[in-house]
Order: C-alpha cells, then structure tokens, then sequence
RNA sequence: GCGAGAUUAACUCAGAGGUAGAGUACUUCCUUGACGUGGAAGGAGUCGCGGGUUCGAAUCCCCCAUCUCGCACCA
C-alpha cells in the first residue's frame, strides 16, 4: 500500500479489475431477487457536466448497495439520440468545416454523418462515466436509436394509431423558426418579456365609426380574420355582424361576439388571427374564420403581407406601427409585460403555426398513470413533486409528435401516391388497401426525441420480443433523475408503460435538483460557469467528487457546487487510506477473522457496539433514500470514532509484548475497518476497493462482498455508556490543560475522587487511556478527602471530580475564572431541568422514558453544581 | 393568478416534537512512532416575523415578509 493517497495510481486499474471481473454483469438468476435500474440515457450532443454526475452517483451507491445487498442488480446504461440538439449540432459542424448546408447535404450524407458523430461521443460519454466509478453492466448497453429501440418504437406507434390514440390533424403547433420544426407544448419556455399594447382603430364598413382593438402582436394583423367582442358588451352589440375594414391592408373582416373575450381587458374588442395565436385559433373554428398564415417557416413575412413581405416578424412590427401611425390608426402604445414561449433547445422566439402534424390523443393515457400514483404502485420521492407530477397529467393536452427532422425515429406512416390513402404500419405496405396501388411514400417527418425515451424502461429489456430479461428485470426498482424532466420524460415512461405492459415501469421515482455554479447559478455553456467532472476528478480523484455530491443536501434540492466541499471530501478520503494503512502496518503475519470468542476490552466492545448502531441506520437511511444522511454517519463513525479514539486505544495494546492481546486488537481493529470499507463502498467505491485489497481477504473483490447486516450480539449498551465516561473524563482533562495553558509534553499525575464508586472503578480500570490520551504521569484514587490536593486544578465530570497538581504552574485567578464560568453553564442547566421537573404538566403527560431522563440529567446536574462550588469555596479559602 | 421550495453559526448546508449540528473559515496550542489533506481545545446561532396547537415547537398548523423555481391561452 502506498503511503500516500493518490487516487490517480489507482481508480483506473480497479475500475479495470471489476470489468476484467465482470463484476457488473446482471444475469436472469431466479434464486436471486433483481434489482433494476436504466439510466437515464445522456445525450449524444457533448459531455458529461456536472448534473450527470450527480444522477450517475446516486445511481451508483443504489446499485452497488443492492448489489452488495444480495439483489441481481442491473443498471442498463445508454445514451440518447437527442433529435433537435444533435441534428443541430451535427450541422453545425458540418456547416463551418465544410460549408455545406443540410439540403446540399442530403439526408443520406447527413444521417450517415450524425452516425458517425453518434459513435464518437457514445464513447466519450462511457469514458467518462467509468471515470466516475459507475458500475453498469456495459455489455447491456443500448441506445435509442438501436435495431432493438427503433423496433420498440415502430410497434408502439402502430398500436397507438390502431387503437385510435394517435391521429394526424391539421392544427396550431408551436414552430420554432430557426430549428425550424414543431414542438410539443413541454418544449416551449414561457419567459415574461417587457412588451407593448398597442391600441389600434379598424374602421367599421358603412360607416364613419370604428372599432378600437388592443395587440400585443400588431404584425399579425395582417392575417386577421375578424375582430371578437364579448355577446353581452354593451358597447358594441350594435357592431356585431358587421364588417370592419382592416387597416393598411385594406381588407373586409367580420365582427363576431364570443364569451372567451372580456369586456374589461384592453379595449374589449379583440382582433382574431387563428393562424399565429392558438386563442384565436379555437376561436376561429367555433365561427368559421379561416386562418390566413401571415408568415413563411423562417417567421419572415410571406406574400399575405403584401409590402411587408420580406421582413423579419420584428421588422415588420416596426414597419406596421409606424404606418399605422402615419395614417392616424395607432390611438395609442402602453407597456404590457406579457409571456413569449421559446424554443427549449435554442431559445428562439415560438411561432404558432398550422400545419398537419401526428398527435397522441393524451385523456385515455393520462388517466391510468394518474391513478397508479393514487394506488400507491408508483412512489415519487420526494414526496412533494407527486404534485408537480399529477397536475401536469390532470392538465394535459395532446402531445404533437412529428417534428421536421432528420436525426430520429421516422413516422411509420406510408402515403399511397395513387389515392389519399395512409398506412401505418411497422413495414411499408405492398399494396393499397384502398386503390390497389403499388407506390407509396414514407412519412418525412422524425418522432419527438422523448417519444423513444417514454419506451426506454422496456425497450432495452427487449420489449416486444418476450425476453427472459424483460420478464425478470421489469418492472425496474427506481428511476433517479431530475425534476427538470418530470413532464419530459417521466411522466411519458409511466403512462406509455401502463399502455403497453400494463404495468409501471418503476416502483420508485427519486427526484433530485440541478446543480448550480458556487454562486447558485445553473451551470451553462453559455455562461461559461459549467465545471468539468473530468477536471475535478483529475484533481481530486472520483470518490471525493462521489462523495461531495452525496452529501451536504437533501433530496429534491439543488446543489451548490463548492470546491472547498470536494476537498473536504478528498480529506476524508485520505483520512481513511492512511488509518487503513496504520491498521495494515499493524498486522503481523495472517490473522484470523474476528469470531467473538476474544476476550475483549471496553475499547473493543464499545467500538463493535457502535458499528453495529451504525450499520443499522445507514442502512435505514438507503432504505428511505435518505443517500446524504448515510454518507455522513458513516462519515462521522470513520474519522470521530474509528479514527480519533479507537484507534488512539488501541495502540498500545497493538504495541504491547502480550501476544494474546496484540491479536485480538488486530482483529477488531481489521473487523471494524472491513465493516466500513463495506459501508462506504457505495459512495466511494475506488479507495475501498483498493484498501481491500490489502485486507486480510485473498481473492476477494469489494464489489461483491455482502454488505453489514447488524449482529446483536455485539451490541453492547453497558459498555458504550462505560466508554462514554472515559471519553467525558478525557476531554475534561484535556480540556482544563489547554485552558490552563499546559503543553502536552508536560504530564501531570491526575487523582481522582469518586463521588460515584462505580465510576471510579470505570476510571480505575481504564486509567492507561488517561494515561495516554490526556498526558498523565500516573492515576490515583483517593479514598479519604483528605488526601485531596490543595495546589490542583480540578476537572468535574459526572460521578468524579479529578485533580491535577499542578504546583508551580497552577495560576489561581485563572482557575477561578475557569470554575466560575463552568458554575454559570451548570447553573443555567439546573435552571433549565428544575423548570421542566416543576411543570406539573410536564411529570403528568410527558412519556415515562422522557421523565426519567430528565431526572437523571437533574440529578447528574445537581451533583456536578455542588461538587464545582464546593471547589470554589475551597480555593476561595485559600487565596484570602 | 395557481403551486412548490428556501429562510438555522461569518459562508455553504444538514437535521428534527424533548438540552441546536456538519464542512469551510476563525482563535489558541501540538514536529505524540497512520495521517499537517493531521491532532487537541475553543469562540460563534432568539433556527425570517407574528400568532396557534402542545406539558414541551427551530421542528406541526395558520398568517405575513423576502428570495428562488415550476405551471397558467387574458389578447
């Protein structure tokens, strides 16, 4: 083992060994339970940041938990064909390297490129996750767009349109103009903008009046056809079945009265563009107003808009304000902040647009992914985003799946180029059902991204062939991810799974939050706030960056990423290599494993009672994902217990001429550290494995090793309570040194007169820690108060009051000082139990075991007030 | 507008009906044979405000304030 640690030397070859091992590898075992996670696949598009990390850490301690638990573990990675992102980028790319846009490209060139660009990064990403230590089994490893996803894919298409539940229609989509296809409503990103109202007249045909509208949008007037005022306003009932003449384009529209118009908002009269605002779209249905499309793909103007055609959507506002005015139509222009959708991948501002598109009907599917949450057969963890979950679903609209792309699922749909007639089927049909004919034409369009991800629990099972593995591994035990993809993807998992296995793809969702720069920024490209994993790990070794994000936050919450925590984290690491190393330096030839028939010390029977405490609530803690908690107990039993003060105890038998003694210290001392390599495996699983490696185990991987299950019979609460008094004694001890000022190396005889003869034997029996670890010379008890020193300074614990003659150094005023402001802290605590004893109500109602507790601590309190006033006196006494 | 979260030590955050915790930072001391990426001792908080429930509230309930997020077709 080396000497320093140095996880760079060493997380590579483990992480090496385990695939060498195989020790990821999940395999249908029916003597085992399975235990089942995807991973959320990542995006093709770039790297790993910092989010993936946190997702695959948590991930990781489930699995490798499990795994150790007994359980068939099996966590399936994967990556995502990420449609938009990717084909844009691919472009890109492409564009500046070659100059070559998409349609000189050609869809077969660029497919046969985003394939390419699919493998480089494909690898990349599992780089990089095996960097990160994460144990998937890789032989297992799919992607969306495999053989196996696109079949999956096909087939749930052709059930859905079979079953009625997917229909093409011509409706109002959400377009985005530069990436220059439709979006699902999940797509779109609401943002309050600063805006304007502008107030504009339409003249009324036939007469002089005219109709005052308000627009947040006034270059869509071009393709208005109507204006809609409420039935029930007074002030414009007359107008109704009129025509207005609309301004600079000098066209009739008609004036209509519909409900959804408020007679308080605005001017009351609203003008009606079905084509660019899905309002008035409804609007325009339930009165027959065709929608005119103002606007070309690229939302410039089209040939509607007469001179304006040409302009950009923006330039053509201007335009159509400033004429406005210039004709003495504009009445006036207000501030109105109001919600501009943009387009989740390139913030591009959202043009409606009607075109035919494929929509999944969204009722009939909603409904059973509701009441399985109502059912309790899904859990979402924390439980608060069950909300966030259940109003998405109770306010769904249908989902627009068709999106005008390349890099994707193409839409199994086959146009017959004889007759209307449509086939949607896995394969392109042969004949037509309809007209008999032989030539047909696949559908253009791409499926939405999370189309194929809603499948991904069963489809990289196998789904719809009828695996083994599908049959054993589904439904898997937990998805981990963020909320940022609840609608996105998990709700569609759930309801598409209901639809097609009948059952949930997952028992468990645990949400996690995002993780934001030092200053609680979302870490972003463009901010150029993002840290690299890569880096961190290169600094600080994986287990460090692990154990950073498991800890220091709760679930559901966002993380603020500090460097001072990872190396915080890094310490601790380096903490446990080098107690590892001292208790393997400490280990003379083979020994044999601990079996309980040792004759122990207090220190070896404290130590074991701990761990057994421990284990159990670290492992209630996995068991309630409670992944941060687990991390810091077994955090605080390593360094605070294990390290500062069992092993402090044990060095000198581990030192010591008795061999007897020697071994058994070395096998509690080996017992104790296997137990919590196994309990921070999880989180760290590179330096526990290394370590183990130099345990007493030939043979053995970590990874596999069967995780601590808690043995009562080592569970020891009369000797706990017992160390608890040495701990007391010494930290008594060392704490009136350091106040008085006394250098370690300066040992001081210690006296100690029982005021508890049951303690004083505890202290007695234990006075080589005393010894060792509060710098005694030597220790005495006193059995006549006579014998108490009188140039001492004392230290007061509960049931012992213990004196260090000090002679010479022994400053009285100082002492004074220091006893007084004990008296006043014991006081104030005499104080606080007297109240609560004196509470009639308290004694009545408060439980037993709370009671009896508090009368000890009064007690306790009592007797340790009286012992350091007695000693006050007693000084007092003698300085006057 | 609806909903959620946050508000705890100088900073970043855990926690949780029964005497306030961690990491970092800070003060003092320590070259003790695993570790200075260390050890010992210490200072530091009316747990956002105001009510309520309770023997007991930082914790449960209500109100308010501030800051974040989601969701929402008022042009």
């Amino acid at each position: 083992m080396q000497s320093k640690y140095n996880p760079k030397e060493f997380e590579d070859r483990i992480y090496a060994k385990w695939l060498e091992k195989k020790s990821f590898s999940a395999t249908v075992n029916p003597l085992k339970k399975p235990y089942t996670i995807v991973l959320p696949p990542p995006n093709i598009t770039g790297q790993l940041h910092m989010g993936h990390a946190l997702d695959q850490t948590l991930q990781d301690i489930l699995i490798r938990w499990k795994r150790m638990q007994g359980f068939e573990a099996l966590w399936l990675p994967g990556t995502d064909h990420a449609s938009i992102a990717t084909e844009v980028r691919v472009l890109k790319s492409i564009e500046e390297k070659e100059g070559l846009t998409k349609e000189q490209l050609g869809r077969d060139t660029f497919l046969e490129r985003a394939w390419a660009w699919r493998d480089d990064y494909g690898r990349i990403i599992v780089n990089q996750m095996q960097k990160l230590g994460s144990s998937c089994d890789w032989e297992k490893e799919r992607f969306t767009m495999d053989e196996g996803c696109n079949k999956a894919v096909t087939e749930v298409f052709v059930r859905l349109y079979n079953k009625g539940l997917i229909y093409r229609g011509n409706r109002l989509i959400n377009w985005c103009p530069d990436c220059k296809t439709t979006l699902s409503d999940a797509e779109v990103e609401h943002e309050e903008k600063p805006g304007h109202f502008w107030h504009i007249k339409y003249p009324i045909v036939g007469t002089n009046d005219f109709l005052e509208i308000a627009t947040t949008r006034p270059e869509t007037m071009v393709a208005d056809s109507g204006v809609a005022v409420n039935p029930n306003d007074e002030r414009y009932k007359h107008l109704i079945g009129k025509n207005c003449l609309l301004p600079l384009m000098n066209r009739e529209i008609p004036i209509i009265a519909d409900d959804y118009v408020e007679m308080d908002f605005g001017t009351g009269a609203l003008k009606v563009t079905p084509a660019h605002d899905p309002n008035d779209f409804e609007i325009g249905l339930r009165h027959g107003l065709d929608p005119i499309n103002g606007m070309n793909e690229d939302a410039t103007m089209n040939e509607v808009a007469g001179k304006y055609e040409g302009m950009s959507r923006f330039e053509c506002r201007k335009a159509i304000v400033k004429d406005l005015e210039a004709e003495g139509y504009l009445v006036m222009v207000k501030e109105h902040p109001h919600n501009v959708g943009a387009c989740y991948r390139c913030n591009t501002v959202i043009e409606p647009r009607v075109s035919d598109q494929w929509f999944v009907q969204m009722g009939p599917l909603a409904q059973p992914a509701i009441d399985v949450v109502n059912e309790d057969k899904l859990h979402i963890i924390p439980d608060r985003f069950t909300k966030v979950y259940m109003n998405w679903l109770e306010n769904i609209r249908d989902w627009c799946i068709s999106r005008q792309l390349w890099w994707g699922h193409r839409i199994p749909a086959f146009y017959c180029q004889s007759c209307p007639e449509i086939v949607v089927a896995t394969e392109m049909p042969d004949v037509c059902p309809s007209c008999g004919g032989i030539h047909f034409k696949q559908d253009e369009d791409v499926l939405d991204t999370w189309f194929s991800s809603a499948l991904w629990p069963f489809s990289t099972l196998g789904w719809p062939d009828q695996t083994p593995e599908l049959d054993y591994f589904y439904p898997t035990s937990v998805l981990v991810t963020g909320y940022d993809i609840i609608f996105f993807w998990v709700v569609r998992m759930v309801f598409s799974a209901l639809n097609e296995m009948q059952e949930v793809p997952f028992k468990d969702v645990f949400i996690h939050g995002l993780v934001r720069d030092a200053n609680g920024k979302k870490m972003s490209k463009s901010l150029g706030n993002g840290v690299d994993p890569l880096d961190i790990i290169d600094q600080f070794g994986a287990d460090a960056l692990r154990f950073m994000l498991a800890t220091g936050n709760s679930p559901g919450n966002d993380l603020k990423f500090q460097i001072e925590r990872v190396e915080s984290s890094r310490n601790f690491a380096n903490k446990l290599w080098n107690a590892s190393r001292f208790v393997i330096m400490g280990i003379e030839g083979t020994i044999e494993p601990f079996d309980g028939s040792e004759a122990l010390t207090l220190a070896d029977e404290w130590i074991l009672s701990r761990l057994q405490t421990v284990t159990n609530e670290i492992t209630q803690s996995l068991d309630k994902y409670e992944l941060g908690l687990a991390a810091s107990k077994i955090y605080e039993f390593t360094w605070n217990e294990y390290c500062d003060w069992y092993i402090e105890l044990a060095k000198k038998r581990l030192y010591s001429e008795d061999e007897v003694a020697k071994k058994t210290v070395q096998k509690v001392l080996v017992k104790v550290l296997k137990d919590i390599l196994k309990l921070l495996h999880p989180f760290m699983p590179f330096i526990t494995e290394e370590i183990w490696q130099f345990m007493p185990n030939p043979e053995s991987l970590l990874v596999t090793e069967s995780w601590p299950v808690s043995e009562n019979t080592l569970k020891n609460e009369d000797s706990e309570k017992k160390m608890q008094v040495i701990m007391d004694a010494i930290r008594s001890l060392r704490n009136v040194r350091a106040e008085m000022d006394v250098v370690p190396s300066r040992k001081a005889k210690c006296m100690i007169w029982p005021i508890d003869a049951t303690i004083g034997g505890v202290l007695m029996d234990q006075a080589e820690y005393l010894i060792t670890l509060a710098s005694c010379s030597e220790v005495i008890l006193i059995n006549d108060k006579s014998q108490i020193p009188e140039d001492a300074v004392s230290a007061v614990i509960h049931g012992a009051e213990l004196y260090l003659p000090l002679d010479d150094l022994i400053d009285f005023d100082k002492e004074m000082e220091r006893l007084q402001k004990e008296k006043s802290k014991l006081e104030k605590e005499v104080e606080r139990v007297n109240q609560k004893l004196n509470n009639p109500g308290f004694v009545s109602k408060a439980p037993a075991s709370v009671l009896e507790e508090e009368k000890q601590k009064a007690s306790k309190y009592d007797e340790m007030l009286a012992t350091v006033t007695a000693r006050i006196d007693a000084i007092q006494l003698k300085i006057s």
